[in-house]
DNA sequence: CAGTATCCTTGCGGATACTG
DNA sequence: CAGTATCCGCAAGGATACTG
């Protein structure tokens, strides 16, 4: 229904692009920006990352892919997610204990929309690539950024 | 370059998905974070869809299209999206003071990309839709909702 | 009109220690 | 192993008042 990235005239887009927003009521508004609250939060990314390539996984074993996670966060972003509806846990009742993850079909269908975005990003910031120090000297609360 | 949403099978997401990792150093993922920090923030996605709807406008004019802004919010906002490049900023040098704003080309393209995500998301989540109690009752932190 | 300056509350994210 | 409990700093976001 929606037509392909970058196939798009800018008069298409924002007609599209307002038709899209006139069907959204103010929760839903909420809703989308929750989404992309919760993908943009610290470690989120990187666990549907990993277990979209991955597979099933353990708690310790997500962990152990993802650099300077500390289980707490690990295991908030994973009952976050789980909340959201992209991740799927699995408790093996064991002792000691045995839990996996694995994402949901809504987790993989994110995942795939998210791979054009996400590369987009990392592309586009390599050229747009102002040196952190002159990033940093735009200060977004101060005013020196215009001096 | 990149399949849109839909059309690849699971193990090419897998492989595709991986081969970004692959590729990534460990600053990208952090410029990735980062913006998608930055667009899932309380206000941009609605800057950046009412500029791309509407094209060039004031600041004033801005917020009056979104309901519920602060004028020190919006501020920060376009100021952020400014330094992220996603957003031009044109000073009118004028009295009483005039400044517009407009989508950069980058803007535009993000916009673009996000479009697919964000219908879905909203597709999607009125499938889901727990109800708000249901939701909520799943707290992150406290173990109620394995009860 | 387009900001800035202050003050305040909330929640994120990290560190550390503990448990079934 | 897979969590929970507690404490802590910091930045996001809001409210309000002020200014060239």
């Amino acid at each position: 229904m929606i037509p392909e990235g970058g196939t798009l005239t800018r008069d298409e887009i924002l007609s599209y692009s307002q038709a899209v927003c006139d069907g959204l009521r103010e929760d839903e508004d909420g809703v989308r920006r929750d989404v992309l609250t919760h993908a943009g939060s610290r470690w989120s990314l990187g666990v549907i990352h990993t277990l979209g390539v991955y597979g099933r996984l353990r708690h310790a074993d997500i962990g152990r892919r993802m650099h300077g996670v500390t289980q707490r966060m690990l295991t908030r972003t994973l009952k976050q997610l789980e909340r959201d509806g992209l991740v799927r846990r699995y408790d093996l009742v064991e002792m000691p204990p045995r839990v996996e993850y694995e994402l949901t079909e809504m987790g993989t269908e994110l995942l795939i929309r998210m791979i054009p975005l996400w590369t987009w990003v990392v592309e586009k910031s390599a050229e747009f690539r102002l040196s952190r120090e002159e990033y940093d000297s735009r200060p977004v609360e101060k005013n020196s950024w215009q001096a």
